[in-house]
This record gives structure tokens, sequence and C-alpha cells, in this order.
RNA sequence: GGCCUUGUGGUCAAGCGGUUAAGACGGCGCCCUCUCACGGCGCAAUCCCGGGUUCGAUUCCCGGCAAGGUCACCA
């Protein structure tokens, strides 16, 4: 078989040789260690956990060995493509301070460019020109229906399915057949003679996992669609190669498209970048787990948390901890270095599925929350109301003054310890609604509606805005005596039975009438930030509701 | 089903031949306290199973089992 002949009539005309591409794209001029990595999303739109998962750890790496991270996009299926993508992509990932060295949209380098694979159709046909030449690659006529009814047959014998050894039919097509369906006009693909044995096993030195066992490919994989497009393995191998990628950080999905990737840096003569399978989030469900889902879990998407108002540096904590192991214990050390210093490892990326909680996250949201100041938190609501807040919700920006008081109060700001009340935005600004609208009761009163009266009437007549916090104190005590509570607990502790209840109760009542919860910050300061007027006109309502 | 990966409390996990088997989240209890939150103290809860190797296995080997991934002209 001539296969110069047929690499002329496939892609007819001069392509650049490799070596000119390897001239057009060197090696990068990069100190000894340092680690090129990249993410390549296709631009479907739709980022996810798992995408954010990928990206910390391959932007880490890049960053802490002083290398370089770059976007590209597999555009490659235009069934996906969906118009504003890659900005989507890039937002979504500044949000949560992933930023990128050079690659699409990005303004760094053009080096390596184009980052878009629709762009880079030349380079991949000169090289799938090339493996026809050299009679790695060949074309293949058989229709979908016949590649269906192959997988049939090949399921009903119990065989592994596919394109390989005796049934990849078109490997072994005769010279005046391939030029005969050529003349015809008949669709093909591209595909790779593959040399391999199944029955062979590699060894491979995962960074991640570490030593594994993979199998030797022997499937004849598409590289090339019947559109001319490649398919993600070919585009891989190709722009991994010339946009000199020493690490790939990608899901544990791809570890079994391995074997073909390998054979396919071999074929093009290539040296393949290192290889790190990082583990899938999970989810339970039931009984089991499973990876999470687009369809089942919204807590999947970025947007989930966006429109949450996950403080951004919280999930980046959190996606740490699972990340690395040693990360948590290292953070508790040191809570006040940036997360840049901590030193990032690519072997201690765990091996196994880590499920998702939830728990933890608001655990570490609380925590992240509680660093900033009343002023840092209130610009970080601002953001996520101007976004996602409810008109009324926008309303408590314009009193900015008492939003910064309810804040630090919420925040326990100025006391010996800070308090962790808010979790994510849309939650703070549920918390803190009771200073700017009527309350509205989400607690029962404990006590009965006379006793309420009675106790809400004492305190009217006693209640002087102007009182400090202990004077203000002294006299719910005296609203407490007065209609037969405790006054102090250590009294109501040690004899219950001499009392209706105890200080602690009609301080209960108090709290809801003004703000309508059992569970509040400090009730004097609250009634500061309200002021003397709302304040009586709140407890004269909760007084005449009784 | 074939192939690959992974199995330490409910969750994330440290450990890598000898440990009272760390720590964090969650749960429970107590203390602090006008409630909540914070904080402090404490409790319950783990080495998938079976064989080896060894004086000794959570740690090493083999075999099961279970879970996950993957088997496209999608990435």
């Amino acid at each position: 078989m001539d296969y110069k002949k047929l690499a002329e009539r496939l892609f007819p005309g001069a392509y650049p040789t490799p070596e000119e591409y390897e001239r057009r794209y060197p090696p990068r001029d990069l100190p000894a260690g340092a680690e090129v990595t990249r993410l390549a999303p296709s631009p479907t739109g739709f980022i996810h956990l798992g995408n954010l998962f990928a990206a910390i750890a391959n932007e880490r790496v890049a960053h802490r060995s002083g290398g370089v991270l770059y976007l590209r996009i597999e555009d490659t299926d235009l069934k996906r493509k969906v118009d504003g993508a890659v900005e989507a992509v890039i937002r979504a990932l500044r949000y949560f301070d992933i930023t990128f060295d050079e690659g699409a949209e990005i303004g760094g380098s053009d080096l390596y460019a184009p980052w878009y694979q629709r762009e880079r159709a030349e380079i991949y046909r000169a090289f799938a020109k090339r493996l026809v030449e050299q009679g790695r690659a060949y074309p293949c006529f058989c229709t979908e229906e016949e590649l269906a009814a192959l997988r049939e047959e090949q399921t009903a014998k119990k065989l592994v399915t596919g394109y390989y050894g005796a049934y990849a039919k078109c490997r072994s097509l005769g010279e005046e057949e391939i030029y005969r369906n050529l003349d015809a006009g008949k669709p093909y693909v591209l595909r790779l003679r593959s040399l391999g044995d199944a029955e062979k096993k590699i060894k491979f030195r995962d960074a991640v996992k570490g030593e594994i066992t993979v199998t030797e490919n022997d499937q004849d994989i598409v590289i090339l669609k019947s559109d001319g497009i490649p398919t993600y393995h070919f585009a891989h191998a190709i722009d991994d190669h010339f946009m000199r990628t020493t690490l790939v950080i990608r899901g544990e999905e791809w570890l079994a498209s391995l074997p073909i990737h390998l054979e396919l840096f071999g074929a093009l003569g290539f040296k393949p970048p290192r290889y790190g399978h990082n583990c899938s989030l999970m989810k339970q469900d039931g009984p089991t787990r499973r990876k999470l889902s687009k369809r089942k879990d919204p807590e999947l998407a970025l947007e989930f948390y966006r429109k949450e108002g996950y403080f951004p540096r919280a999930v980046k904590v959190y996606m740490l901890t699972l990340l690395n192991s040693n990360f948590e214990e290292w953070y508790l050390k040191n809570p006040e270095a940036p997360l840049e210093t901590f030193p990032y490892k690519v072997e201690k990326m765990g091996k196994s599925g880590a499920l998702f909680d939830l728990d933890k996250l608001n655990d570490i949201s609380k925590s992240e929350l509680a660093r900033l100041t009343a002023e840092e938190m209130l610009a970080f609501l601002k953001g996520w109301a101007e976004e996602f807040g409810s008109d009324a919700e926008k309303a408590y920006f314009v009193e900015e003054e008492k939003l910064l008081s309810a804040l630090s109060l919420c925040m326990g700001v100025g006391g010996k310890k800070r308090r962790k009340d808010f979790v994510t935005a849309s939650q703070a600004m549920k918390t803190i609604s009771y200073f700017f609208a009527a309350p509205v009761r989400e607690d029962e009163y404990a006590v009965d509606a006379p006793t309420r009266r009675a106790l809400l009437d004492g305190f009217l007549a006693r209640y002087d805005e102007a009182d400090d916090s202990a004077a203000w104190f002294a006299k719910v005590k005296e609203v407490a005596a007065e209609n037969g509570f405790a006054a102090e607990m250590r009294d109501f502790k040690a004899s219950p039975e001499n009392y209706r209840g105890s200080v602690a109760d009609v301080a209960e009542v108090l709290r809801i009438a003004v703000t309508g919860r059992a569970n509040t910050p400090d009730l004097w300061t609250i009634m500061h930030i309200l002021g003397g007027e709302e304040t009586r006109a709140r407890v004269a309502r909760a007084k005449e509701e009784a």
C-alpha cells in the first residue's frame, strides 16, 4: 500500500513539518521544576465544583512551582458550544481567585496560541497526514449502523466491544476499495492503527495515585471525525505537547483513556506529560454514593454558591482541605498566612472519592466570615445583594450606619470572642432583617398572654433609651421580680418551684417582641441600634397583640 | 460483563510492622450565660472479610467482597 499517495489524497498540499511546529512552539523558558498546567474546559457554559476542584489543584501546582497556568478551550464538539461560555468560565473561576497566566481571552502571552481547538485545525491535519504516511492511521468508512451492529454482535458474544484487531474492518481495506469509497464521496473518519495488545500491562507512575497498572490500548480509536475535526484524544496529545504542558491534573474518569493517550503520544513521537488523576467529588445517595450529578444536585454548579452567597474564600478553603490532606492542620496552625503560602503537594492529593460535606463547608464559611471586619462584611453583602438580593434587602444599604452596627453586633466585633452567626450572604441578610423591617414572629412565646402583657407593661414603664447596658438589665430584673419571676438565675436554679420562671423568660418575651425571635445577640444593643422610639413601638405592638 | 481505581468512626482523614489508632466536621452531655452564637471540657463512634508472612499486622502478600470510574465520530 502506498501510504504517501493515500496521505496526499486525504490531505492534499503541503503542511508544515513536525520540525517546523517544534520550532514554532519551542520548549518554555522556565526555571527547573516549574510546572506548566492547564484547564481545558469545553465551552458548555456549565462550570461545576469538579472543575473548580481540578482548577485549584492545577493553579496551585503551577504557581507554587513558578510555572504557568493556561486556559485552552476544547470546542471540538460544536453541539456543546454555548455563547459566552468562555467568559462565564473565566468569571466563575476568578470569583474563586483562580487566575490564568495565558490562554483564551486572558491577554497573556500568545506564543502558544491559538487557544481554541477549532482554530488549530491545520496542526491536527498536519499530524494526521503524517500518521497516514507512516501507516499509523487509516480512513474508516463504517457507518454508525455498522458500528452499532458490531457492538451488538460483540456484546452477544460477551467480547470486549470496540473497533480493534479483527473487528477493525477498514484497517485491512484494499487500496482500490479505499479509493473507490473516496471517489464515491463516502464519508469517513480517520482511525489510529493501534499496535497495542490488550493482554499486555504497563506500569505507570501517576502523580497522585502512585504506581498503577494499565492495559495497553488496542482500539483503533477515531482521531479525526468525519467533519475533519479531531477527537479529544488526538487534540489532547498535540495541544499538550505543543503548549508544553508538564503536568496534567484531571479527573479520575480519564484514567480509562490513559492507554489511548500514551499510545497516541508514542505514535506522534512526543514525550507524554506527567499525569495526576484526582478523585471525584461524591454524594451520598441512599445506601450508596455516586458522583455529583448535574441533573440531580444543584450544589454541583458553581453558580449555586454565588447565588447562595457563599464567601468565595470559604469554598476555596474547603476545596483545599479535600484536595490536600495536610491542609487543614496547616491552616489551623497558620490562620493568618496567605493561602498561597501553603506548600501544596500533588502527592498529598486524595486517592479515593470524597463525599461532599455541606456541613463542613458551612462550618468553614462561618469561621471565614467571622474573620472579616464589619466593613468587609458589608462590602461582601452589598456585592451579593446587588445581584441576588430582593428590593427590600437592597434598601438595607441606604442605612449604612445602622447596617454596620448590626453587622458588628452579629459578628461580635470588639468583644473578646467573635460570633459566628453568618454562613452565607443570603442567610446573613435574613438574619439581620429585623433591624430594617417590622419583626415577623418566628418563635412562640413560652409565657401566656396576660403575663406577657404585664411584663411588657412593666418594661415600658421603666424603659429609658439613655440607660446603659447594666442599668437596662437591672430594670429587666425589676420587672421579673415584680411578676414573680426570679431576678437572679442562681436563685431560680436553686429553687425553681418558688418562681413562675426566671429573668431569662422575661428577656425572651422582650426579645420576641422586638425581634420576632427567641435567639438573638445582645438585646440591649439591638434596642440601642433600633432607637428608643422604634423599640417602644415594637414593644407596644407586641403588648396589643397579646 | 471486560479493564482500571479505591476501601481507617456518620463525613474528611493522620498513620505505612509494635500507637491508649491523631485531628477536624457532625451528634450527644456538661460548664459559661438573660436567649442564641462564641469559647472551654467531656462522651459515643473506625481499621471491609478470609487466608498467609511475621514473635507481632490497620500497616506487607494473596484471594474474596463492596464501592466508584470507564468501555462514542462527548469531552
